[in-house]
This record gives structure tokens, C-alpha cells and sequence, in this order.
RNA sequence: AGGCGCGUAGCUCAGUGGGAGAGCACUACCUUGACACGGUAGGGGUCGGCGGUUCAAUCCCGCCCGCGCCUACCA
């Protein structure tokens, strides 16, 4: 039990203290607890996924959350788990049986699936190791995924609940198909790219010969399926031909020529719009408003079907080549130029999506959107940043229906069966008979749902839904759902949605959502693009803690967050600062009893530090508790780092090293609240670097006899008004100003650290009240010591000639430079402090010239203005008389 | 097209209606007995531009410029 002359390794320890942790069990949270509950559900990895910076940061990020209400003595549960992502894990088993020659229709479905849960089995479990590595307090005894009996189980219920309630339903519609994985697509996985394109004209012929209506398209071969050409109905240069007939040119039928005031511009293009029921949105309404024919012209994998004729069994960027080709020929071609849209991309594959008319399931969204928009309007669930909330309430408010059924084999089947007599029957457990008809020919729906069908029920299904479980009971709703401001739609709101409808309350009480972790130059992050940076040799190059430190650090950032390598390896540096001021008070304390902090110090540096713990305690809990993470660790850092280490190891060193007995009670008191300064901070710290902290307070601080000791669950230290000591705080300002003074003087003059100064203190009446503690030889000598000056003091009258002179509070200090003094040098400084202090002075006295400032403004902030030209002004006096005593030295 | 956000030191970013901050980088000096993954001191900013409100604006309001993101069916 010693850090001795360890050093700081991390790499070293990390791993070792996971496992200690598990072996206490000091992450598994207790179903039913008199202590008040704090849960988190993960949110649930892709298990074909690898850890990314994302991962890292939301996990960074709960941990530091959780560990903090687990420290707090909350009955803490984080829920871990994956997600079974259908296209995803799907392309990667057919990818791997493309290797080995097959596929899976050769396989068939049940082998496939079979196939699934078998790679799932040996690989799918990746993520989740890789997430051990950061450290992720999760109660793993409750893991979970989406596929799971219980889950699935949920999902069934879910399924026909929404459909006894008619909020579920059937029918044809125009969805988003993608060829490449030949499946629909929700709105939301297309992802919308400015592209140029090309806007290209040609021309219709009338079937009686009159003439032609010139239309502009971006896709050429859609004409193959055109049943119509919309002009506006009061459009002048149209009006006449509206009725009349076409005669396409590449096929042989005609079809009419409409007017749609919806459909048509009349100010764009041509005033003329080709109409493709059955390939495009607007063209699909505007088909049913007119009764137009809907012809299917592009297959499952996007080639010419048979409508198309000649075309049948292209591709669709062949067949748009040869239609221009064959239009061109046919003389009907009438220009092209460039034009800037949006074309829509399968979010997994890229590949350009294409709208197709096609019977598939849907949710009605409406009626389960107005209960998520009430919930956050009324507070019952709180989005922060509170920006995210209006882009909520505009996405709810604007819904359309959940296209949910996917062509794949991997996935939560659709719970529907169909009976040779036509009834479709939604049932929890496959029926065995039709309730309509008596018949056993029934056959299940081949689709399964979307992936975030059964995430959006992730709150409730990990704890045990249907079932009225004890954790159910206990953690619902959950406290706090943290994640990426991405999946706002895509999951936040869909679990809002589930949630109150199923639950009849909200799925969690706060969302905290963060940014996207971009690289060094702001690019987003990508494999492709091979500027991804791996968490995992991150934290074997710099550690884990000093990766969390700084995700926690930039989480603030509300849409985006630059990962610098050079601030990772800071706090590296910041956790070696620990590591060795632990190291310290180890040496300092060696292995005598420290007493305990007594009720109050009578030393000046123990009583600071004391008030300054307490102060940062109280900073970093509000901090923790508003989910500012960032400022958590700016609290921290500085306190850590320039108050524990910067000014009170080096204050308490002397009283260390005393060995006189007679300033025994002073070392002993040093002694104790060094160690509890030092306690404290490894607690304040713990939460966002768990490893090192619990490493150190292992080694070194965990009280004798108490082996089952573990930091992780200590708790998180309370604020201590008693301690507070705002004059103490003051006067050891006072000190800190006077080391600083000296300081400054001995740099200025680049006189060695060795050189021992002399620094008189002026007796100002003015400091009386500080002289009459400043002077105890106990604080000056210790004073003196982090400056490497002897004080003495003078009387205001004494002649200072050949001092340079500072000011520390009110306190001038007089360091005499005769025999190392350059008198240029210090002239020049004091030229440039006299321009800034008059400049001081001037805008001050312009500001309290001014008679409604001294009116309007309240009488502190007057007050406050007076004392500042007060204070300037004796500066002013004194750098003058500094300068002229200066003068005298040569 | 609409919505949201951003523009503060060389870089990355906090921040506030009354004295411009941090980290890194930079400069000078220092192997002082926790730490050179360190210490001390220091240089550096018209807080995007223009107006307005106010005794007072980097902060509140309007407009403009630049950048990013999200939503959207314009052929």
C-alpha cells in the first residue's frame, strides 16, 4: 500500500482496476432500495460497431454522471446493452457468405438467421469489451439487447397494442426504397446531399399533331412512366391545351395533359411539369388528385420493368442515357442545363434512394406525437441544451407516418399473419386458426421492423416491460437519457412517444444531448477518410483518464467539438500532477497517524485551502448537477493544479520539514489537512478520472483497516459552510500578491533563483490592519520561502533609494537592488506601468465626471468606481516616487 | 426556402450589462529535496461589421458579412 517511487503509468493500472471494481460489485444497482433512484440506460451500440470518439464521449460523459450519483448514495443504475441494427448486421453476413459463394436465399431464412445469431455470438460482443477499456460503470449482471426474448417479447406487444389502437396500419405508398439493400427506408434514414445535376428538356408531342409541350426533368427516364403533363390552370400560354391528348414518343400510349395549380409553378421552367405518379412524391399526390394511371416503371433493384418496353431490364442510368439518346434522335431534345438538388441517399449504403410505390406498415404518428410535445412543453421531461427543444417541437409538430416494415430477414418479425380468405391477423403469438374464416392456411408477414422500432422502447423493455418488474418499478422513469444531438429524431423523440403511450409517463426526466466529435482541422471523422481516431490507442498512449478528461472538458460544445491530440496529452500532464502530489503527501506523511482536521486551523495556509476545498466542492457539485461537465473540470483543473499544488504543497513544506518540537502542533495540523485536501480532491476528481483516482486512494490514502474500501462508492464530498473563511481567503491573497511582487522583481532583473533578496515592507498606516498579522515571523519566513526573500520592514519615512519597489494590496514592498540592479531596465518598466495606471485613471475619472452615471447607476457600483481611482491613484504616487528613488541608485 | 447555432489572444474554446479569461503555442530565466509530463515571470485581443437601447454594451435589440448544422417534394 504505497506509491513510493512509482511512476505515473497508466496503462500500468487500469485494466487491474476495472476488474477490482467488478469484483465488489461496486456497479450493480439493487432492484428495490430505500435509497432514491438514479438510472441511465445506455444507448445501445450497433453490435456490428467498433468504439469511436462518439462512443467515447457519451460513455465518458455518463460514467461521469453516474459515478457522481453513485457517490452521492443513490441507489445508481446504468443499463448496458446493443442494439441489433438489421441492415447493418444483415450486409455483414452476406457479405461474408458472398466470400464463401453463396448467399442467403441459397441459404434460406431460417439458416440465414441462424447465421446472424452465430456471427452475432462470436463478434457482436466487440463494442461492448471496447467500452470496458473506458471504464463504463455499468451493472452488467442487466445487460441486454434489442433481440433478446424479453425485448422481442416487448416489441410483439408494442406491435399490437398500436394496432388494436388503429395507430398501426397497412397500406400502398410511395416509401424510400433502396435498390442496394433492397429494402424501404424511413424518411429519416435518407440523407439529403446538394448534388449538380442536370436540368433537361424535351419536348412532348400532341397526339393530334398541333404542336408540342416542351417539359424539363432531372431524370430523363421517368418519362417511361408518365401519365400526364401538368400545366397551372391559369396559366394564359397553357390554358387551351389542358384535356388534350400526348402521344409518347418512345411508347405507344397517350395520356392527358392537366391542369394542378398545387403541382405547378407557372414561373418555373417551362410552366410545364411531366407527371410520374408512381415514382415521385409530388407526382404520386397529384395522380390521385386527377385519378392518373400509376405506373411501376423501376423494379426492386431499380431496373425497367416491363412498362418501360424497349427499355424493360436497364438499369436506371443506362436507361436515362438511352432515352436521351433515343429523344435526341427523335429530334425532341430542346437543351440541358446544370441545376443544383437534393438527391437522396440511403443512409447506410449510399446509394441513391428511390421513391416506389409499395405496400408496407406504417405508424400513425400524430396522435403520438401531441402527448411528447405536451410532456416537454409542460416540463415533465427537460431537454438541455434548451436550444434542442424547439428543433424537437418542430420536428413532432410536422410528423409524418413511420414507414416500419423492412424487407430483411434479420430483425424483430412483423407479428401479422394472413389468412387465404384475405384477414390479416395481428397477434402476440402466432394464431393457429383464422378467427374470421375457421382456416389454418395462414402465413406470416415476411418483413421485419426497423431497428428503431425496438430501440424506442429501450427505457422500458431493458427493465422489464410488459412485466410489472421490481427494476421496472424502481428506475422508471429513468433520471437522465444522455446521447448525440443526431439522434434527436431518430430515437429521443420515438422513446418519448412509446414511452407515454405505453408507460403512460415519460421514458426519462432529463435529455442531455451532445455534439459530434470532429478532428483536429473541424472535418468529421471517417474511416474512409482515415483521419478516425481510435479511442483505444488514444488511451494506450495517454491514458484513459486523460482521454476522459478531455471529452468532459469539450463537452460543452453544443454541435460540434474539435479533438486536439495536443490538449489529450495536457491533461495527461495533468494527471502525472496528481499522480505526483499524491506522491508527496505520501513522503510527507510517511506512516504516522495524522490526527484529524481540527474545527479550526490556526494556520493561515491550512485555513485557505480549507475554504478554497470547500468553495471548488460546491462549484463542481452545481456544475455536476446542471450537467456541465466542462465547467466541472475547469473547477478542477485550476484548483488542483494552481492552488493545491501551486501555492499550499509549497506553503506547507517548511511546516513538513520543521523538525523542531516545538511548531509540532503546526505539523501535525499541516499533516492532517494536507491529507484531507488531498482526499477531497481524488473524490471531487473520481467521477470524471475514475482509474487514477482510485489507484492513488488505494495506494495511499485508503484508511488502515478498512480493506473493502473502494473510492468508487465513498462518498462525494458535501459542502462544508464551517470551513468557508472569506478573510482568510483574503490574506492569503495578500501573501500570494507579496511572493508575487518579489517575484516579478527578481525576473525583471534576471536575478538567479539562488540569490537570496532582502524585501522591506513599508509600514503604511493605511495596512495597519494587515501588518498586525502579516508581521508574525511564522507567516513572513514561510512567506518568504516561496520567494526566496528575507522581509523585514521600514517605516514609510525611511529612505528607499535604490529600491524597486512593489505593490501587494496596499502594501508596498521595497526590494533593494544595489549592486544587481540594470536602472535602464527597471525605468522602462515602470515607464509602461505609469501609461497603464494613467490610462486607468483618465477612464475613470471621465466615468464618475459624468453626472447621470453618478445618478443612474447603483451607489456600489459608484462606490466600487471611487475606490478603483483611489487605489490607481496611490499607484500612480508610487510608481513616481519608485521611479525617482531609482534614480538615485546609480 | 425555413429553422437553429457560431464568429472573443497565433490555435482550440469558456464567459459576463459595469475592471477582457483558460489551455496550448510563443519569449526569458531556472536540473530548488512531489512532478522538466516541472517551476517562475512575461508578450499578445478595435470580443466579425454597422446602427439602436442604456449612465454604461463583448454581453440586450435590428440589419449586414462570413461559417456550420438541421428540416424541406420545387419539376
Amino acid at each position: 500500500m504505497t506509491i513510493g517511487n512509482r511512476s505515473y503509468e497508466p496503462g500500468e493500472f487500469e485494466a487491474r482496476i476495472y476488474q477490482f471494481w467488478l469484483d465488489r460489485g461496486v456497479f450493480e444497482a439493487q432492484d428495490e432500495s430505500d435509497r432514491p433512484p438514479f438510472c441511465i440506460v445506455i444507448p445501445p451500440p450497433n453490435i456490428t460497431g467498433a468504439l469511436h470518439m462518439g462512443h467515447a464521449l457519451t460513455a465518458t460523459i455518463q460514467d461521469t454522471i453516474v459515478r457522481y450519483h453513485r457517490m452521492l448514495g443513490e441507489n445508481t443504475l446504468w443499463l448496458p446493452g446493443s442494439d441489433h441494427a438489421g441492415i447493418a448486421t444483415q450486409m455483414v453476413v452476406e457479405r461474408a457468405l458472398a466470400r464463401e459463394g453463396t448467399n442467403r436465399h441459397a441459404l434460406g431464412r431460417e439458416k440465414f438467421v441462424e447465421r446472424v445469431w452465430e456471427w452475432r455470438r462470436q463478434y457482436g460482443s466487440r463494442i461492448t469489451e471496447q467500452h470496458k477499456a473506458l471504464g463504463v460503470s455499468v451493472d452488467w449482471r442487466r445487460e441486454r439487447f434489442t433481440m433478446d426474448e424479453g425485448l422481442s417479447r416487448a416489441v410483439r406487444e408494442v406491435f399490437v397494442r398500436l394496432w388494436e389502437d388503429g395507430l398501426i396500419y397497412r397500406a400502398e405508398r410511395l416509401i424510400h426504397w433502396c435498390p442496394r439493400c433492397r429494402t424501404a427506408l424511413s424518411d429519416l434514414e435518407v440523407v439529403h446531399a446538394e448534388t449538380k445535376g442536370e436540368l433537361w428538356s424535351f419536348a412532348y408531342p400532341l397526339a393530334d399533331g398541333s404542336g408540342e409541350i416542351v417539359v424539363a426533368t432531372t431524370r430523363p427516364e421517368t418519362m417511361l412512366g408518365d401519365t400526364a403533363v401538368a400545366v397551372h390552370p391559369d396559366d394564359e400560354r397553357y390554358r387551351d391545351r389542358i384535356g388534350r391528348q400526348i402521344k409518347h414518343p418512345l411508347l405507344d400510349r397517350t395520356f392527358p395533359i392537366i391542369g394542378d395549380a398545387i403541382l405547378v409553378d407557372p414561373k418555373f421552367g417551362t410552366g410545364a411539369v411531366k407527371v410520374t405518379p408512381a415514382h415521385d412524391p409530388n407526382d404520386f399526390e397529384c395522380g390521385r388528385r386527377h385519378g392518373l394511371a400509376f405506373l411501376r416503371t423501376l423494379d426492386e433493384d431499380a431496373r425497367i420493368t416491363a412498362v418501360g418496353g424497349p427499355f424493360a431490364g436497364l438499369d436506371r442510368e443506362a436507361a436515362r442515357e438511352a432515352v436521351k439518346e433515343r429523344l435526341t434522335g427523335l429530334g425532341l431534345f430542346r437543351g440541358a442545363k446544370e441545376h443544383l438538388h437534393a438527391v437522396g441517399r440511403c443512409q447506410r449504403c449510399e446509394t441513391v434512394v428511390e421513391p416506389l410505390l409499395s405496400t408496407q406498415w406504417f405508424v400513425r404518428m400524430q396522435p403520438l406525437a401531441e402527448p411528447a410535445i405536451a410532456a416537454v412543453r409542460d416540463g415533465r421531461t427537460v431537454i438541455l441544451p434548451e436550444m434542442w427543444t424547439k428543433t424537437y417541437f418542430h420536428w413532432l409538430e410536422g410528423i409524418q407516418d413511420w414507414c416500419i416494415s423492412r424487407q430483411l430477414w434479420w430483425g424483430h418479425r412483423i407479428p401479422a399473419w394472413y389468412c387465404a380468405c384475405g384477414e390479416t391477423v395481428v397477434a402476440r403469438t402466432a394464431p393457429e386458426r383464422c378467427p374470421k374464416c375457421g382456416g389454418a392456411d395462414l402465413r406470416q408477414d415476411e418483413d421485419v421492423l426497423d431497428t428503431w422500432f425496438s430501440s424506442a422502447l429501450w427505457p422500458f423493455s431493458t427493465l422489464g416491460w410488459p412485466e410489472p418488474t421490481p427494476a421496472l418499478r424502481t428506475f422508471y422513469p429513468t433520471s437522465v437519457m444522455e446521447t448525440g444531438f443526431d439522434i434527436l429524431f431518430f430515437w429521443v423523440a420515438r422513446m418519448m412517444m412509446m414511452g407515454l403511450r405505453m408507460t403512460g409517463d415519460v421514458p426519462f426526466r432529463k435529455v442531455v444531448l451532445h455534439g459530434m466529435v470532429l478532428d483536429a482541422q473541424g472535418r468529421k471523422m471517417s474511416k474512409t477518410r482515415g483521419n478516425a481516431v481510435d479511442p483505444l490507442e488514444v488511451t494506450a498512449k495517454y491514458g484513459t483518464d486523460a482521454l476522459r478528461f478531455t471529452l468532459a472538458s469539450y463537452s460543452a460544445q453544443g454541435q460540434s467539438m474539435k479533438l486536439d491530440p495536443k490538449r489529450i496529452e495536457g491533461y495527461r500532464f495533468f494527471c502525472n500532477k496528481i499522480w505526483n502530489a499524491v506522491r508527496f503527501m505520501e513522503s510527507a506523511l510517511k506512516d504516522d497517524p495524522v490526527p484529524p482536521v481540527p474545527d479550526r486551523c490556526r494556520d493561515l495556509g491550512n485555513t485557505w485551502i480549507l475554504h478554497r476545498l470547500d468553495e471548488t466542492t460546491a462549484a463542481v457539485r452545481a456544475a455536476l448537477d446542471g450537467f456541465r461537465l466542462d465547467e466541472a473540470c475547469a473547477a478542477l483543473y485550476s484548483f488542483t493544479w494552481h492552488e493545491l499544488c501551486d501555492w499550499y504543497i509549497e506553503w506547507t513544506k517548511p511546516a513538513l520539514y520543521e523538525r523542531d518540537p516545538a511548531s509540532a502542533a503546526l505539523r501535525d495540523e499541516t499533516r492532517a489537512v494536507l491529507r484531507h485536501a488531498v482526499e477531497t480532491t481524488l473524490r471531487l476528481l473520481h467521477p470524471v478520472i475514475p482509474f487514477l483516482t482510485e489507484e492513488l486512494w488505494q495506494e495511499a490514502l485508503r484508511p488502515a483497516g478498512s480493506a473493502d474500501a473502494v473510492l468508487a462508492s465513498a462518498p462525494y464530498p458535501t459542502v462544508r459552510a464551517d470551513r468557508r473563511d472569506p478573510e482568510a481567503a483574503a490574506r492569503f491573497q495578500i501573501l500570494r500578491d507579496l511572493v508575487g511582487t518579489v517575484r516579478a522583481v527578481r525576473a525583471e532583473y534576471n536575478i538567479p533563483p539562488a540569490t537570496r533578496l532582502g524585501a522591506r515592507i513599508v509600514r503604511v498606516p493605511e495596512a495597519a490592519d494587515t501588518l498586525a498579522w502579516l508581521l508574525a515571523p511564522e507567516i513572513l519566513v514561510r512567506t518568504g520561502n516561496l520567494c526566496g526573500a528575507d522581509f523585514d520592514t521600514v517605516t514609510p519615512d525611511a529612505d528607499l533609494a535604490g529600491h524597486a519597489i512593489g505593490v501587494a494590496g496596499k502594501l508596498p514592498v521595497a526590494v533593494p537592488l544595489a549592486g544587481i540592479v540594470d536602472v535602464a531596465a527597471e525605468r522602462v518598466r515602470h515607464d509602461k506601468e505609469l501609461l497603464k495606471v494613467g490610462k486607468e485613471i483618465e477612464g475613470l475619472e471621465k466615468r464618475l465626471a459624468n453626472r447621470e452615471f453618478l445618478d443612474k447607476a447603483p451607489a456600489e457600483v459608484v462606490e466600487e468606481m471611487r475606490e478603483r481611482l483611489r487605489h490607481a491613484q496611490d499607484r500612480r504616487a508610487q510608481v513616481a516616487e519608485a521611479i525617482k528613488r531609482l534614480s538615485q541608485l546609480v
